[in-house]
DNA sequence: CTGAAAGCGCTAACAC
DNA sequence: GTGTTAGCGCTTTCAG
């Protein structure tokens, strides 16, 4: 393995020298620039990250922790993670947790460990150690805890899903039902939060019973549709509370025979490619996700370097988009 | 920074004492292993990975260079990758490069630097100098190169698409059209190769102009479906070469008021969640494609140590599946 | 502008 | 079973 040692041999300088002509090329006096140069040119070095990192305590890794990586949103904001970091110069350990506590707190280890620099959550917990000595190097994003240790980057969740619910409400639906996600989430209480609000404006009382519980699957989107559809007073509209389930409850009511929006109007939240390209094309809430990983990515560099307080908070923007998944109410 | 001479100044023992006790606490004496581990407990100590990395000469990182992570198949295929990484105490350094040649140099350039131990290219380039010392610690998946310098795990795609070429034929099918991928990527060559072989098996001459450029995403598949709807003679089938584009085709065609699989039957490739639920329900190839990112990963560490040769691959199985977009030709 | 040398935290000979 | 010590490759004082 060529070392520092050896290029400084071939140039016939000591290692400071090369240290130097390769981190700050103009403290050395050019013929020695030129002379380490090539040596380092001849001899194919190249500089031993791990121990350029283990002495200056920095890996210039940063974790990053997804609930699933197989929701196409949650692509978008790694995509946007990545982007970010690699243009500071860092790289993203990737960590499909799969709501995994053990293993997300194994990862966040990796911090503790100095393996990364920091970590990015992307799903309402805290994998450190409540006690610890040291607050966490950490980014709390998309999926945001409340009491959260650190800065969070996330959507007024409440506030969107208000705004879908009044588009339905203009509509004329007054029956709306709703595909929840998963029980624990903040999200799911901020969406249902805003749906409540919109509804309660509009006096119109919510049957509790068409509140159904889903996962962010095609496949839960699609059971939650069965219950509705069968349900003694149909909904005219349903709101789920991602793109996915949408998606699947649309297929399940199409399959039943009824037509969207013409029979039941459907709506989702994220605005993933998908919805564009299904039949009817989704009405739907979008969200910058890559700027949800650019600005996770900005808050931790700066919350690294002190720049950023722990208290810190990003509120992304949202956009209603109306498509034809959802019509006027069925007379 | 707490460390191993702290935690044996506390313990009263050596330092390489307390590494002992941490890595074969067996063959430390009871006694000493108690106060070793107490004094670790503590002091809050974990060991500093950087140096243990730094030290052993491995980082226990592997690169996975994917050339899309919206691409819900890859998002399958680097799931699997992560579990079988950590599986065996690897983390994963994800780099979404878009097929960005520099920025796939840059990734694997973290082998060379040794950030990383080994390389996953999921796309069919060397992103190592062709004329490097070493060979390169690197296994291709998915799209592979026809001369990759390592271990390969692929899917015979030209035999996949004669399978589903000739469900079209048993269909009555006799004017098929082909959304491709792109151009330069070997996984078209090969899909368009099963294709032609299966019609020409049949006897039947190829018409070169229903072969449409796309590039795998939604709205290529869009666009390309255009053409050959407007055709001057429409094909009565066309075979995508992957679902997102067969999604999109499908629902081009039902925006110029044609039906599927009535007027036109719509094929696709890799059997992503979204096939079940469009409608109709996509007919398509299954591919294993966690298994892809388990092969792989085990090729890799097998090639690290030694018990496996460069020229290795793995042909993964593939699984026709019909559903309801594909059916008998329109008479 | 350059060199000598210390030392980051850990592991593994080697000696006892 | 345990301690001593060298050294992984690099950066960075501190002298010159």
């Amino acid at each position: 393995m060529t070392n520092i040692r050896k290029v400084a041999e071939m140039a016939g300088v000591s290692v400071a020298t090369v240290s130097r002509t390769l981190k700050s090329p103009d403290i050395v006096s050019p013929g020695t620039r030129e002379k380490v140069l090539s040596a380092v040119e001849q001899a194919g070095y190249r500089p031993n990250l791990m121990a350029v990192q283990f002495r200056s305590q920095k890996t210039r890794n940063l974790v990053v922790l997804v609930p699933t990586i197989a929701n196409t949103f949650f692509a978008r904001v790694i995509s946007g993670i990545q982007d970010a970091a690699s243009q500071h110069g860092y790289a993203v350990l990737l960590c499909n947790t799969l709501g995994d506590e053990l293993a997300e707190r194994d990862y966040a280890e990796m911090v503790t460990n100095r393996q990364a620099d920091g970590v990015i959550q992307l799903r309402a917990f805290n994998p450190f150690e409540e006690a610890a000595a040291h607050p966490p190097i950490m980014v709390n994003a998309c999926e945001v805890m409340d009491d959260a240790p650190c800065p969070r980057v996330y959507l007024d969740n409440r506030a969107a899903a208000r705004v879908m619910t009044e588009h339905l409400l203009e509509l004329g639906h007054r029956r709306i039902g709703m595909i929840k996600g998963p029980r624990q989430s903040p999200l799911t209480r901020d969406r249902v939060q805003g749906f409540r609000d919109a509804l309660a404006a509009a006096n119109i009382e919510l049957d509790e019973s068409l509140l159904c519980p889903g996962d962010f699957t095609l496949e839960s989107g699609y059971r939650a549709a069965i219950a509705l559809v069968e349900a003694r007073e149909r909904p005219t509209a349903i709101f789920c509370e991602n793109d996915e389930m949408a998606i699947g409850a649309i297929q399940c009511i199409k399959e039943q025979g009824l037509r969207v929006p013409d029979d039941i109007s459907v709506a989702g939240f994220d605005d993933i490619a998908f919805a564009r390209y299904c039949d009817p094309p989704l009405t739907t809430i979008s969200q910058p996700a890559e700027d949800f990983g650019h600005e996770a990515v900005a808050l931790l560099l700066g919350l690294m370097d002190g720049g950023v307080q722990r208290d810190a908070r990003r509120v992304m923007p949202f956009k209603l988009v109306t498509r034809d998944s959802t019509g006027q109410v069925p007379s």
